[in-house]
DNA sequence: CCTCATGTGCAGTTTTTTCAGCATTTGGAT
DNA sequence: ATCCAAATGCTGAAAAAACTGCACATGAGG
């Protein structure tokens, strides 16, 4: 069981979210997603400190470091997703869907409402 | 316009958290809920300080205070929504969805099933 | 093989966050 | 009206986070 409720500072936090939006990264990528952008040095000490939590992975790609994600996506993303539930839609999926619906309905495509009803279905 | 991007500590996002799921709570409440349960005295410095930033608002309900976000949560649930959907789920809604029912099956009553098709029939 | 741009490792500094303690105020109970 | 428990306001200090700069290593291209 990884790290449960490890809590993740600022800008751990904004380069971790920035890891699983990209895939991968490099420290160079990394630092131009970030807002009030850090200086590169900064950037490679807050990778090494997450590397060191095994919150991040990394191999070579020749000269340099490309940062992955340690945790599985999916793993992550439903947790996020529940901690979501618990703060915002006391639990309740349903809640949380009908906000989505609401505030996303001109954004909805037709494919996507098709594909939830799928879902729902089964 | 209100705080925009403010980005909060590890504590403060904590809190604000707790304050989201209860709706309103004083600071004892607060504090009795937090990991790591600091002191009274820090988790008052801590409502403090979001007070003046604007995130909380607090009443006095005979002689103590008591804590409500400032902002509605209906904003901050659609704000957050937004960031889990670009972090996790490529701005997908219908990815999201299709994770939380894989996630939640069995948890997912008839009825909530029954009001989200309610919602993709509109 | 040499040089040069690019990336890494480290060590120290500054800033932000987090925290605790105490004097003071407040509201309710006797 | 007075007393007491409970809450607040404040101040200062410890701890954690964030950042920077530079010396060194490394791989690509001439």
């Amino acid at each position: 069981m990884a790290a449960r409720h490890e809590h993740l500072s600022k800008r751990e936090h904004q380069a971790m979210d920035i890891v699983y939006r990209l895939g991968k990264a490099t420290a160079e990528e990394i630092q131009a997603e970030m807002p009030d952008q850090p200086s590169y040095s900064a950037v490679r000490a807050l990778l090494g400190v997450l590397a060191e939590k095994k919150l991040l992975k990394y191999t070579r790609d020749s000269r340099r470091y490309v940062y992955e994600p340690a945790i599985a996506p999916e793993k992550a993303a439903d947790s996020a997703l529940k901690k979501l539930l618990r703060t915002f839609f006391d639990g309740s999926p349903g809640k949380l869907v009908a906000s989505l619906l609401d505030k996303n309905e001109r954004k909805l495509s037709a494919e996507e409402i098709a594909s939830i009803r799928k879902l729902l279905d089964e």
